[in-house]
DNA sequence: GTATTAGTGCAATAATATTGCATTTGTACC
DNA sequence: GGTACAAATGCAATATTATTGCACTAATAC
């Protein structure tokens, strides 16, 4: 994971204040490790008596998101912190399709597999963000 | 792409109904070859004059997305006809960021590398689908 | 500490999604 | 072709999610 620390500097690093809410947003995805939407980011922030507009948290995800600091899931539906520190431009995600955990990795082989696909397509490949399910360990029981 | 008339036949045999909210919605999908929203889709049945309601376009896609015979595509928001008609668990695409055309293909070699993947994850891989994106041939110039 | 302006909260509005129930329509059977 | 039945649709109400403009607040630089 990128740790809140490190994605609070990044933050700096490019000219963004740092600010109590972009804090608690990072806090709470840090903590859950699962996709969030932003209704249930201001849900466990509430829990926690601290409060934040809808409207900000939507803007927070946003900035996160562009920075890579935090994804958007779609199959699952919500938003997470972004698990892997360096890979820049290879963020993969494996969704259990029972109960929504999922994994980030990085890989080589795949980036290499789509950039290939992608040109004979006509496109060319940039970031490779990529989702797929199937059914984690504890639910297969 | 799958056909209209082959998906009917399909839903056919899976004891649904033909009706005609479904010709009509599948109809839209296979022209417009491009991810619609639920609303797009009745945009576009409105300009044709004829009505839908949302409820049940909603309905229609539910039912088309679990037979595989329509994709939600979620990097774009929207949903489209599948079109390989026979690679039952593999469904890719890749989604212009610019203009969000997409492409749907299969690949052996990225199943594979997936299935991999996921195992080392604790996950059991079943059903692929993956999106990515990069950007097209028309939007490169 | 003060000035500057990025960032937040609020209020209003828009867009999207879901539910229960009455009515319609597709299909099987005659 | 007509009829019976269940599946599917439409409607109305409601819930949820997302977006916008503007006034106010607070993070940073000095
Ligand atoms: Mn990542
Ligand atoms: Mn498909
Ligand atoms: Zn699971
Ligand atoms: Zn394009």
């Amino acid at each position: 994971m990128v740790e809140t620390r490190k994605a609070l500097k990044l933050l700096r690093e490019q000219g963004y204040r740092i600010t109590t809410p972009r804090r608690q947003v990072l806090g709470i995805l840090a903590e859950a490790q699962r996709p969030l939407s932003p209704y249930e980011i201001q849900d466990m922030l509430k829990e926690k008596g601290e409060y934040l507009n809808h409207v900000t948290i939507y803007r927070v995800l946003e900035l996160l998101c562009s920075l890579n600091l935090a994804h958007k899931v779609l199959l699952a539906g919500g938003f997470v912190i972004c698990s892997l520190g360096e890979s820049r431009g290879c963020h993969r995600f494996v969704v259990c399709r029972e109960c929504g955990r999922l994994k980030e990795y990085a890989s080589e082989a795949l980036c290499a597999e789509e950039t290939e696909m992608a040109e004979q397509l006509g496109f060319r490949a940039e970031q490779h963000f990529s989702e797929f399910s199937g059914v984690c360990a504890t639910c297969q029981k």
